[in-house]
DNA sequence: ACCTGAACACCGTTCAAGT
DNA sequence: ACCTGAACACCGTTCAAGT
């Protein structure tokens, strides 16, 4: 529940109850569009709220980025969890790499953290990322059992394998915004059994 | 020349010679480690400058690092066009794989911009990024012809993949500096023929 | 308790004053 | 021509003053 204050909190008065919702769903849409640096002033603007209220909220903006992309990693755990019933293992691996990398196509806060803003190191978003990477490693391993994927590709690889893959189609999004899917399954091909070679340690 | 004044520039007075050499080596250093995000202020201080000369040299920030990342590019091309007379037409492609990935490992302002800065817009290096791009194409023309790729990858692709593969192994380069060799060679493997099939278009 | 905006130390950029 | 630092509009963050 990360709309909610730290666990220890005493319940929060009704008109704190009222800014905490306003911003989380202004910051919700300004990061989406402008990324992590959207100013904290053009958040507070957007809840109708004076900037010492955000910082009353969240002691550090990282804070309020931190509370926003962790809602978005529970939804990509959640659906994650379902792919693991997936018919096809492979279809199963696939559908999780097309989300996550859908994510960043759509949101640019969570493009940002993706790749390597200064919050990934956040104590909340480890451990989240934690729990994300071993739906994952589930995943890859019922799709490696089905012959799916080679032998020593592991979940953290898929894991940082959405990065590399969006940014790779970084660049050209703006003109070919289905661009993604071409080096999705680039990156696929590789993963294949028969496209095995060893790699180094 | 990327250490000289715009081309339709008068000679500069020698004080000022003095001062832009200066300027160009703390520049380097600063960001080399600092990446892009290094104030003007820290390479004034470096330089022994003030920090008004910075911008008598380089009317805005960006156009300073425009002109760092520059020669790296221009000693990519190079590298690049030396590779096309590789023996083996794999190792060329691999050998500039290689260098594009260890420039972003050791160079935090060349992996900045690579990942997509806005300076990235930059027409000055916009330029010499198609340079850079036509080497390439060569490259993979060569090793597409003598069987080491797939026939429906590009120079862009190989382009592309240079940021793709770095990004897939920065969250984890402080604990495991080589990693990237391992997507690398992931990446490698999904540009054989054996493992191809059909791209999206 | 909670909200707010003025105040602070930064940033990139401009420019008047010095040589 | 060139160099410099004070001044400006931003940024994240703090906090005294208000309810």
């Amino acid at each position: 529940m990360s709309t909610e204050p730290a666990d220890n909190a005493r319940p929060l008065r009704a008109d704190a109850v009222r800014s905490r919702a306003l911003l989380m769903s202004a910051a919700r849409d300004v990061f989406a569009v402008r990324g992590t640096e959207a100013s904290v002033a053009e958040i507070a603007q957007a809840a109708g709220l004076g900037k010492g209220t955000v910082f009353r909220h969240f002691a550090h903006k990282d804070d309020l980025v931190v509370a926003i992309v962790d809602e978005m990693v529970d939804d990509l755990v959640a659906t994650t969890e379902q792919l693991l019933h997936a018919d096809d293992p492979a279809e199963g691996l696939r559908g999780f790499m097309t989300a996550g990398i859908e994510l960043q196509v759509h949101n640019q806060a969570f493009c940002d953290v993706a790749a390597g803003a200064a919050v990934r190191q956040h104590p909340v978003l480890r451990g989240k990322i934690a729990r994300l990477e071993s739906a994952v490693e589930a995943l890859v391993d019922r799709a490696r059992r089905a012959g799916a994927v080679r032998d020593d590709i592991t979940g953290q690889d898929v894991m940082l394998l959405l990065t590399g893959v969006y940014q790779t189609a970084a660049p050209m999004l703006p003109e070919s915004p289905e661009i993604w899917k071409r080096y999705l399954a680039l990156t696929f091909d590789g993963l294949q059994p028969a496209a095995a070679r060893p790699l180094p340690a």
